[in-house]
DNA sequence: TTCGGAATTTTAAACGTTTGCAATTGGTCT
DNA sequence: AGACCAATTGCAAACGTTTAAAATTCCGAA
């Protein structure tokens, strides 16, 4: 199975296995002669080393760990592909191979990245999807395991490694342009979730509103649990057919803002003539529903490749404090926004 | 880093490391008393044995290699994540993880592919998108290492392993459909790389027109490079614009059928009115774009699932001869096919 | 009490690397 | 020629586990 050993190749060239080892680490000692001789014979020969002798002296796998929860059986959004994607780029050039394990649908998500990080199979960890508290973050902060978390806990006081999307920003960007654009009453569709991006998200809407100081401006919030269908439709509904109707719905993610189009679509108002949505991700679909939503890029692809990137560098010591890094989310102007109807048309 | 190590565990309890390893493997020869004091005490001090050092001197890394072909930057398609997904599900059961090797833009698949054999990082690997001929399964077979391909090679006379769709079926039940539907001129937009589905499909189709024995019958197939996008509007334009227009036009997969409905809105052409469209893949865009795209589910996920399966199987020997399955493509039906137009609307 | 053999445990080698330290080589200077 | 030093190479231990083979313990029978 396993091809080459470094004392055949040794053999070979007639000199000892740890005179190859170096010279194939570049070890300044070994004689210049002798480090080609050696590189051209294990190209020569194809020398792979065996990374499990490698790992048990160095203590280094040369693995970066994903411990990928497994969802519903007809829910697979698409953050997984390109986060999978970018991290695999992220880490490439560095050497270091991306090794995944996935959580059974019994057990909990801490137990699997236990084990990762106690088994030795991963030299650092990237932990996505953070919830406004963290028990993987507090587990790994315990114990002091290198780690970058792609979202940020409530906490802000606590010092730790992340990546997050400036959606603070964005949100209050989307207010702007629609507060610029007539509309003063906003609705938001929200999850009932322990996220902490849903708070981020509403608070750059509500900021943005204090900023404008307009008293006439309203916003009302709906909630419903994450992958729950019906009560998304339902609380969506409820914000559609109320006396006073939102003239602006903006959805906490794309999937969110989808819906409300579709919903719109079923109660006869036309998007953005009657109502404008805006959503946030821009997953595929955003493009093709129409009229086309217009949202924000959530950029998953690069910040992947970041977080492989910050990671590698946690890893060997490269930085000093924590770091932190939040990507500006695009703004990707669609169809489905538009001026404020006239205030008769609110019937 | 590392945590407890069974010399200290054996330290711990007063016997030898040997008992303790055979104790924790269940071992018989090892006296029932002690392999529960054994066991008590390793999930007392959390012992988490190192997998490093048991794979050296197993042999086996615990590890399934998927080596992941980075693509242009601007495209990723479901594919990836809902492989990855299936792979993790089936995978989790055995106790097996994945690991993912990337492919950087100016490497081979190949190289990358040799260095995870030859590593010994992996202990059997899934190539997935298999072409008409393949350089990876070749090597692998050469080398004789356990693999499962997603896909087939055009060759049906080489054994080895493989999952594939069945799209012959799935596009000879497209044909049947239409032409019940009245439709008789029909146009394939297809790629013109050398992938083995491209055939299948195409063959499916054909022979479903054969069964019918009609010579009214006709097809046109449009082909361009996988992703250039210009050359494949181009295509189907060609397709659409020609004197004696299909009334249904079929995409080898939902990227090119969504591309085929978008260039007939643009012509003005009502979809099914004037045009039937189906695709396959069953992607999340095919549900939104207007007016709901007909595909065929591929399930890429079950797939997946299934050869974690039958790799596991491999890899432990269990399977005698090479396994292979053909997964059935369920069908989609929505709003893009429907009766062939009456002739006059030909013009 | 002693012995044979089964039951249980221990010893020690092996897996393929890396690396501290010792040993050897080769060259230069006196 | 001898001595010294630098350059180069080799020796051997270590990483944490598994496992064949040897050693020990235990038990019942003679």
């Amino acid at each position: 199975m396993a091809g080459l050993t470094l004392r055949e190749l040794a053999g070979k060239l007639d000199v000892s296995v740890a005179t190859v080892s170096r010279a194939l680490a570049g070890d300044q000692a070994i004689a210049l002669k002798t480090r080609e001789r050696v590189a051209e014979a294990a190209r020569r020969f194809g020398y792979v080393p065996n990374v499990a002798a490698r790992q048990l002296v160095s203590g280094r796998s040369g693995f970066i760990g994903f411990v990928m929860p497994v969802r519903g059986p007809n829910f697979i959004d698409s953050y997984l592909g390109e986060f999978v994607a970018g991290l695999g780029e992220g880490l490439v050039e560095h050497g270091i191979d991306l090794f995944i394990a996935t959580v059974q649908a019994g057990r909990s998500e801490l137990s699997v990245l236990r084990h990762v990080v106690e088994s030795g199979r991963a030299d650092g960890v990237v932990v996505p999807r953070i919830g406004e508290t963290d028990e993987r973050l507090q587990y790994l902060l315990e114990r002091n395991f290198p780690f970058v978390a792609h979202g940020r806990l409530l906490d802000a006081s606590v010092p730790y490694n992340w990546l997050d999307s400036d959606s603070v920003v964005a949100f209050g960007e989307a207010f702007d342009l629609l507060y610029d654009l007539g509309h003063r009453h906003f609705g938001l569709v929200s999850i009932s979730d322990a996220m902490t991006f849903r708070h981020m998200r509403e608070r750059g809407l509500r900021e943005a509103m204090a900023r404008r100081g307009d008293p006439n401006v309203t916003l009302e919030v709906a909630s419903a649990p994450r992958f729950d269908r019906g009560a998304t439709v339902a609380a969506i509904n409820g914000l559609i057919h109320r006396e006073h109707r939102p003239t602006a719905i903006l959805g906490l993610f794309d999937e969110l803002a989808l819906t409300v189009m579709e919903e719109a679509a079923r109660a006869g108002l036309s998007i953005p003539r009657d109502l404008s949505v805006v959503g946030f991700d821009n997953i595929t679909a955003a493009a093709y529903a129409p009229p086309g939503l217009t949202t924000f890029e959530a950029r998953t692809r690069d910040s992947a490749r970041e977080i492989a990137g910050m990671l590698v560098d946690v890893i060997e010591k490269r930085s000093a404090g924590p770091a932190t890094r939040l990507i500006r989310p695009q703004f990707v102007p669609r169809a489905s926004h538009g001026p404020a109807p006239p205030p008769t048309t609110k019937f």
